[in-house]
RNA sequence: GCGGGCGUAGCUCAGGGGUAGAGCAUCACCUUGCCAAGGUGGGGGUCGUGAGUUCGAAUCUCAUCGCCCGCUCCA
């Protein structure tokens, strides 16, 4: 309850003060997208800065990449998007529950299949010894008869899913009677097409256009892009390959806030292993997530790593790290073992090697893939909720702040002049000048300076430096902690290097 | 798609048939000067949209649109 009325509170101070906008909020908005305002902005591409920072910079065996988010249409059929993300769904009126039916026929299958197990296993215990399964499968006529059912039943299935005959597979489920798990009834809606990957045409001439797809992952431009990479950077395994880019989901529900949307964007790296390696680096990525993450400082209790039992259709491993998010503990990151699944499918559909001479091991081989894979929208919502604070001060009065990482806050500092007059706003400008050309800078003179203070808390800049009589006199101005509330005076030519060493990344990279 | 909630000023909300309100924010001027809340004045809303009832609708009825929450899907 109070965590929910928490994400309304920080919903509606990333409005107010900038931070993330409602889309189209003049034609009414558009459900679950949402634009990244002046402040958003910033924060978003410290994130990114971050992110990329330590994977490129850091590391000399990983690269960046920027692909583009058209792809040819055959990619998606190698990564198995076109097939295994095209769902018919069903509804069933009476318990309100949607199902895909294509998993509502085959557990009809499953069900006739246990019929005949049970058949075989009575003619065992009847049997016994000289009981011959092969011959009581091909003879027996209960197990003929479902056996012909299920073929019947497949055969319409392939029939009916393989032309998109929605209709047809509609009636299928009709005619099964196959009835709701939950409610019992037969009290179905038509069957409609679901399709996860957003489509438009490519091409300026009608009737002649081929239809793409925006990609639902960054990955495989990633994938694609293997040969390239390797060979014009000279890689060599094991490398990454990291990629920061918008991706398209055609969510059924897409809610909570910017936790997940239809449009949003991933940070991705593949790291390419040798076979047989992939567990020893899937350890280490996870273990290097997880530091990248700590070093920000939102709490250590707010993570957690969940691994995947249920594993994807190209993944021998997977892990995510998840996030105590204002709606509960959620999927934040993924660190996935894709195996060779990726390459091996594009080597495939393209008719192209992907593999990587060994000289060590001296034969080529399909490298192994190991993914880190974040959403960018969702760490963003990972470090805004976990800053936002309303804390209760001595003097009874309340305090809205962003403890925001100072490496991360859109303004790293505030310069502001403690009046309008005595040259101090002049004097204040000129500091301001200077700051600038390292760090994005505020500038404020208007209200009392408590006032001044509390709004950049409530945008999370963590340092504010104040011209006042003083300075005029000894070139020394204050500089107020955001978190502490507290001053020091210090000689405006140390300034600069102040506040470097406390918002630097160098601090959250080292 | 179903169920529930909500649409009145930039924000938070009050008003429930009789000419649109408050606080905060914003702008101007005066005052003050180190942790919100001094004074005066100003700008800003056809009360989501459309129809109906009525002499008269922000208010009642119906429809519609949008947003939020829950459920089904999620690499």
């Amino acid at each position: 309850m109070q965590k929910e009325d928490n994400l309304k509170d920080i919903i509606s101070h990333a409005k107010e003060y900038g931070f993330v906008f409602p889309s189209s909020e003049i034609y009414d908005g558009l459900s679950a997208t949402y634009d990244y305002g002046q402040l958003g902005v910033e924060l978003k591409n410290n994130i990114k800065s971050y992110w990329w920072k330590s994977m490129v910079q850091m590391n000399e065996n990983i690269v960046g990449l920027d692909s583009a988010i058209f792809m040819h249409p055959k990619t998606w059929k190698a990564s198995g998007h076109v097939d295994a993300f095209n769902d018919p769904l069903i509804d069933n009126k009476d318990s309100k529950k949607r199902y895909r039916a294509d998993v509502l026929l085959e557990e009809y299958i499953e069900k006739i299949r246990a019929k005949i197990d049970k058949d075989v296993n009575k003619g065992i215990k009847r049997f016994g010894d000289d009981f011959d399964k092969n011959q009581f499968l091909a003879t027996n006529p209960n197990v003929l008869r479902n056996m012909a059912k299920i073929e019947d039943v497949e055969e319409r299935m392939k029939d009916t899913l393989g032309k998109d005959d929605l209709e047809g597979v509609y009636n299928l489920i009709i005619d099964l009677e196959i009835v709701c798990p939950v409610s019992g009834t037969k009290n179905w809606t038509e069957v409609r097409q679901f399709n996860l990957m957003f489509s438009t045409e490519l091409g300026s001439v009608s009737g002649d256009a081929a239809t793409i797809y925006l990609r639902p992952e960054t990955a495989q431009g990633i994938f694609v892009n293997f040969l390239n990479v390797q060979k014009t950077g000279r890689m060599k395994i094991p490398f990454g390959i990291a990629q920061i880019g918008k991706a398209f989901r055609n969510e059924i529900v897409a809610r909570q806030f910017i936790f997940r949307m239809r449009e949003f964007e991933q940070m991705e790296m593949q790291f390419f292993v040798r076979p047989g390696e992939e567990m020893k680096w899937y350890e280490h990525w996870k273990n290097q997530r997880i530091a990248w993450h700590s070093k920000l400082g939102l709490g250590e209790e707010n993570y957690r790593f969940h691994d995947h039992i249920k594993l994807a259709h190209y993944a021998n491993a997977a892990a995510d790290i998840e996030f105590n998010f204002p709606m509960g503990f959620k999927e934040l990151e993924g660190v996935h073992s894709r195996t060779d699944f990726d390459l091996k499918q594009h080597e495939e559909h393209s008719g192209k090697k992907l593999q990587f001479f060994d000289p060590e091991m001296n034969q080529n081989y399909v490298p192994y893939v190991v993914e880190t894979s974040i959403g960018l929208d969702r760490m963003f919502l990972a470090v805004l909720s976990s800053s936002f604070k309303t804390e209760k001060l001595e003097n009874d009065s309340e305090r809205v702040v962003l403890s925001l990482p100072a490496a991360l806050a859109p303004f790293k500092v505030a310069v502001m002049p403690l009046t309008k007059k005595d040259g101090h706003p002049e004097k204040a400008r000129e500091i301001m000048n200077a700051l600038r050309l390292e760090h994005n800078c505020a500038y404020d003179e208007k209200d009392s300076p408590g006032k001044r203070y509390r709004r950049q808390d409530a945008i999370g800049t963590p340092y504010c430096v104040m011209v006042d009589h003083q300075t005029m006199e000894d070139n020394t101005v204050t500089i107020r902690d955001r978190d502490t509330m507290e001053q020091d005076r210090v000689s405006i030519d140390e300034l600069a290097s102040i506040i470097e060493s406390k918002v630097s990344m160098t601090n959250l990279l080292r």
